[in-house]
Parts: C-alpha cells; structure tokens; sequence
DNA sequence: TATGAATGAGTCTTCATTCAT
DNA sequence: AATGAATGAAGACTCATTCAT
C-alpha cells in the first residue's frame, strides 16, 4: 500500500528532476555554461534553488545529466537511424536523406555544440562523450556501406571525409551566412562528390 | 568625470599594452575566456591589475584586442599566403603545400577557436570576425583559383567544400584520435576528391 | 494561525518523539550542535524530516530535551548515587568509589560536555542548567559529608575543591595523554589530599 | 627606491591582516565559530568581505591565525613567566602570584576556550595547540619547582594537580556563581593544599 | 499523524573593476 | 603612469523549516 502511495511522489520526484535537467541543458546550451547560474536554472524549471541541490551534486552534474539524455539526440541523431533501411544502390536518394536527417537538428545542435565545446578542454568526461560518438557515428555510417556491399579501399577514411562533407554543407545551408552561395548546387556538389568518393 | 582609456604612445607603454594583450589573449585561447582572471593576465604580462584598466575598457577588450591582432595569424594564416606562388597546373602539390600551411598552425588554432566559440553567440563582434574571415578566406582561396584561370561552375561552393575538407583532414591529422585511420591515404583521398571537384 | 507543538500521548509517538531526542541528543554530544543537521538526526531516529517539526519547535528544543533527559545522567552521574551508603570513617575507600563512578561516565561527557560548551554562552537556559546542576552537586556531596558528621569549617569551598581536583583527575586517567604520567600515584596523591583537606 | 615606497604599504596591509585576525578572533572567541561569519568580521575590521580572502585562505584560517596569535596570551599567559623570578621558598606567595596571574586574563580566556573547545574534537591542528600547550605549561611550572630545588616524588602529577586546582579555583573567583562561597577562604585552602602537596 | 519534497534566506568565496598612493 | 590593495556585487551551495499530499 506504501508503495502505491509513494508512486506518484516518485513520478514528480522524477518528473521535476527532468525539468530542472531540461531547464539547465537548454541554459547553457544557449548561453553558455558560464552565462548560466542555478538561479535562472530553477527559475526556468519552476522551482526553487534548494531543491537543485537535492537532485544534482552541482552545477556541472545538471548540464553532464543533460549532455547524457539529450546529447545524442542533438549532436548525432543520426546514430538512431536505423542503417537498414537504406539502399545504397540508390546513393544519391540515400545521401539527400542523411543531409536532410542531419539538417533537422542541427541548428540547435550547433548552437549548443560551439557553446560546449569549450567544456571539452577542462573537462575529460566531456571530451570522452565526444570522442566516443565521434567513434560511434564513424563505426555506423560505415556499417551502412558495408550492409549494402560496397566495397572500396579505406573505408574509414571515406566515411570520415564524407561526415565531415555532410556537416559543413549542413552548416552552411542551415547559417546561409554567405549570400553568393547556391545551396541547391552546393549539396549537388556534395552528394556527387560522394558518389565519386566511393565509386 | 568619463573613463578615458589610454592611448599610448610611448615606445614602453606601447610594449606593456601588447604585453597585456599577449598575455591575455594566450591564456585565454589556452584555457578559456571564464577561466582566466585579470590577475593571472596581469601576473603573466608583468604588469600590476590596475594598470590594465588604463589601457583595456575591460576584460573583454583584452581578449578582443588580442583577437585582432593574432586573430588572422592564428586561425587564417593562409590569408597571408601569396596566391601568384601557385601554379594550380601542379593542383597536387599545392593542395599539399596549403594543407602543410594548415596543418602548421592548426594545432594552436584549434584549441583556440574551441575556447573561442562560445563567445560567438554571446557577442556579435566575434561573430562578425570570425564571419568576415571565412568570406575572406574563400575569395582568398577562389582568387587562386581565378587567377590560375580555373572556370569552373559553382566556384564559391567548390572552394567552401574544399576548405572543409581540408580544414577536417587537417583536424583529423593533427589529432589523430582515431588509430584505425590512414592518415596518408587520407590525404590522398582529399587530394583526389578536390582535383575532381575542380575537374 | 499559531502552530502547535503536539504533545504526544499515544505510546507510539511518544517513542517516535523519544527517538528523535536520543539521536538528535547524541548526535549533537558527538559531533556538535552546528555538526548536525535535522536530516542527519531524522535519519538516525528513523522518522522523516517533517515530523520532527511535530514535536520539537526548532533544533535546539531537540537538543534542549536531550539535555533534560541525557544530562543528569551523562554529566552529573553523581547526583543519582544515594549517598547514604557511604561511610566516610573509610574516606579513602569512598573516594575511590567516587573517582569510579565519575570515569565510568565521564567520557562521553566530557566529549559531549565540550561539544556543549559552547552553548552555554549563546543560550541562557543552557547556562541556567549547568550551574543549576553544579550547584546540585556541591549540595549533594556536602550532604554526604554532613551526613556522616564530618564538621570542618568551609564545607562549601572544600567540596567545590574537592570535585574539581576529582574532575581533573578523572580527565587525565580516561585520555592519559601524558605518557609521563603515573595515574595510580596520582589517584593516590588525589586521594592523600582529599584527605588532608577535610582533616 | 621601489623599496622604500613599498615599505609603507606592506605596513599598511600587515596592519589590516592583523585587523582582521584581531576582529575575528575577538568574535569568533566570544560568540563562537559558527556564530560568526564573514561579513561580520570584515565590518569589525572595517574592511571589505573581498580583501578578506586576500590574506586568508578562509574563515577557518583566520581563526587558526588567530589562535597562533592570541592563543598563548589568552590561555596560557603563565608560559611567558620567568619562572627564575620565583623563590619557593617562600610558596605561599609564590602561589598568590600565579593565581593572580591566572586571574587577570582567565576571563576572557574561559570564555574563548568554551567557545573554541568544541572545535577541538573536529579539528587535529586545534586540538594539537591546545595539547602542545598544556604540557608546556606542565614542564614550565615544573621546572619552576625544579630549579628551586623542590625534589618530591612524582613532580608531574603534582603540578598536573596543582594546576587544576589553581585553575578551578580562578574560574570560580571570576564568575563567582555561587554567592555561599567566601573565596579568599577557597584561595586560602587551596595554597594550603598546595602546600602539603609539596611538603 | 506522517512523509519527504520544497523553500529561500543565509553563508562562504571569487573576481572584474576602482582607487588611494 | 603605475601599483596592488580594496571594493562589493554576484554566484554556488547548505540547511532549518514549511507544506502539499
């Protein structure tokens, strides 16, 4: 009977946990982890400074707790997407696919990256977290290739170019900073280049 | 009574506001603009804390100050390079000479430039610097390209991919975290996707 | 609307009240009152944090009643031994059992007298008690004395002596600090002096 | 020439480090260690919070600076006596000399002690003060009977005795709580005491 | 009664900036 | 011009006490 009672105790426990996770994580990852102090955090979690303290050990635990539950899904989302579902034989398709799964999170994740990525110098667990999806992206793009039988010389090496390919024009597309761009040509550019890489 | 920051003009004042800047704007290109203090600034550059404020309006005039003065050096020395010593005819070699002058000042660069970052989206005046550039560096880059007599389609797109994926490979290489990655054949690969791109 | 502090009659909260004041008391003799928080006590007691505030009105009325219940018995041992058994015709004797009774208890209060102290200054009721007791047990060894017809001039003066010397005497056998110390001549040394004192 | 500037300066600062010791020692000693804090000193010292933190590392460290400073002044005033100005030959006087002593700075030592003794259970570098001391002053006031050619056994225990009694015998002249004591009768007993020790 | 989550005032400490010298 | 001591606002974190359930 306790335990029924304490149920819902426990989902808004949890339920204010998550909030003050999501109030954080978006502070910094917009202004920055030294804009952001636990005031404005619990301010934006709707709750009181005190009780930041009672779920986290400090400042830096909220924004790892965040990292944890939304890096994945900001930074590399595309680590979810399920490689078997591409048909390689159909390059061009595939890759406008990946661009466009790239390009729907990545002005947040962008946003968010430049303002962690700092972090990642004094502070080995963040660097860790990136170095380890750097390393898990890789492995993943490549296992599309090699699930759909293609077969070339330095795959690694190709995939590693073509992330980084598929990043920079996502970034330009998605900034459009530079007026003289056509993006339609650049991603053509992009996806034949590709197609070259792995002929 | 106005502040009045202090132009100087004597041979030493000079020399102990670009001592100040030095000082400042390594430190916090090493560990960051929050963790850096004016102490440690002033410690560094020999100088006492108040005379700082005689020639700096504050803090984040040191790091601006620094910005414009080893800014181009650190993050775009090849803006400095003189583009009528190519001889695109050779693409081969000068892609492998500008990725040697990439990779030369890289390393400094890019511990720079992530300790830098956040500070874009927080203050417009880093942002139009770090804008201005990359636009100087692409019309750089597309000059040698004109001036050799390149006519390719989509020039300004082609170069962006190509500093891209030269400033990716020099990342890669410079860091070289990944062990299961060629370096080598990488920077072949690069060198072949790019001549293809200008093809 | 005033806020009630519930005397508790049923046998179960009178014992949950008993254990809050047991861990709060001991817990504040350990480690000190400022030592101590409300949760730590809580836990021990087995209770939640919120219930305490049923029974006490703040945390020194937690310590307070530790101290009516525990202090007689932790501080003034004494006070409890009827002293019609003594026969001071064998003062030496009676003495030796006094010395007992005082070591047997006088550790953990004199750890918890010291963590106590304190208060005594910042809390007036705090002070009241002890020299409530001191007094008690000035009144109380000189009733033994004047029990058993000892007639010396200044009963008063020479018990008050009497006790400290005890009380130093104890203090010194419990944490022996003093490697060049020979307890058992210095309890007889003690003992001798006793005795002169109230020939 | 630096120098010669210079020097008022330090003066000036070593001056307001001590204001600070002196300011929180005082209020630390008198209303105790958690009763006080920051702010508090600093107005005491009639300084700023910040400069605070400039000569000490923390409040913990201004109270141990404190305590290095004032502490043997303040509890063990006896340690700075020439034990050669003594002649025990004459005791009796010898004592109302040391008493005397005792006296004139037990006040507000009691008091400081009181709030400090708790610290000593929490606190090693406290408690080794407070235990270097007290045998110093055992081994002071021994030798004082040593090189006045006192030869009893068990000298240790004696003084160890003799400054309890002394001690106790001070406190209750000072605070004289209870008003049914004649206390040059006490002091006179306890000399006599002394005495027969010594015999 | 009982729980334990929640509050928020209070504390220590840091640091960009100012000021007396 | 120069020093470095001084300022004080701001931030992270604690904890006695209250409150919704």
């Amino acid at each position: 009977m306790e335990e029924v009672i304490r149920v819902p105790k426990q989902k808004r426990a949890i339920e204010k946990k998550e909030k003050i996770i999501d109030a954080g994580f978006k502070l910094i990852c917009e202004n920055g982890y030294y804009n952001t102090n636990t005031a404005e955090i619990a301010k934006k979690a709707g709750v009181s400074t005190g009780i930041v303290y009672q779920y986290f050990k400090d400042k830096y635990d909220i924004f790892m707790e965040g990292l944890k539950k939304y890096g994945d899904e900001i930074f590399f989302p595309i680590l979810k997407i399920d490689y078997k579902k591409y048909n390689l034989n159909d390059l061009e398709n595939t890759l406008k696919d990946i661009i466009k799964t790239f390009i729907k999170n990545h002005k947040v994740s962008k946003t968010a990256h430049e303002e962690i990525t700092a972090m990642i110098h004094s502070n080995q667990e963040v660097a860790n977290y990136f170095y380890d999806r750097e390393l898990l992206l890789s492995e993943h793009i490549t296992n599309i290739f090699l699930e759909n039988n293609y077969k070339v010389d330095h795959l690694n090496e190709k995939v590693h170019i073509m992330i980084g390919m598929i990043d920079n024009l996502c970034h330009e597309i998605i900034y459009h900073k530079h007026d003289n761009m056509d993006y339609d040509a650049m991603t053509d550019i992009v996806i034949k280049n590709i197609e070259y890489l792995f002929k």
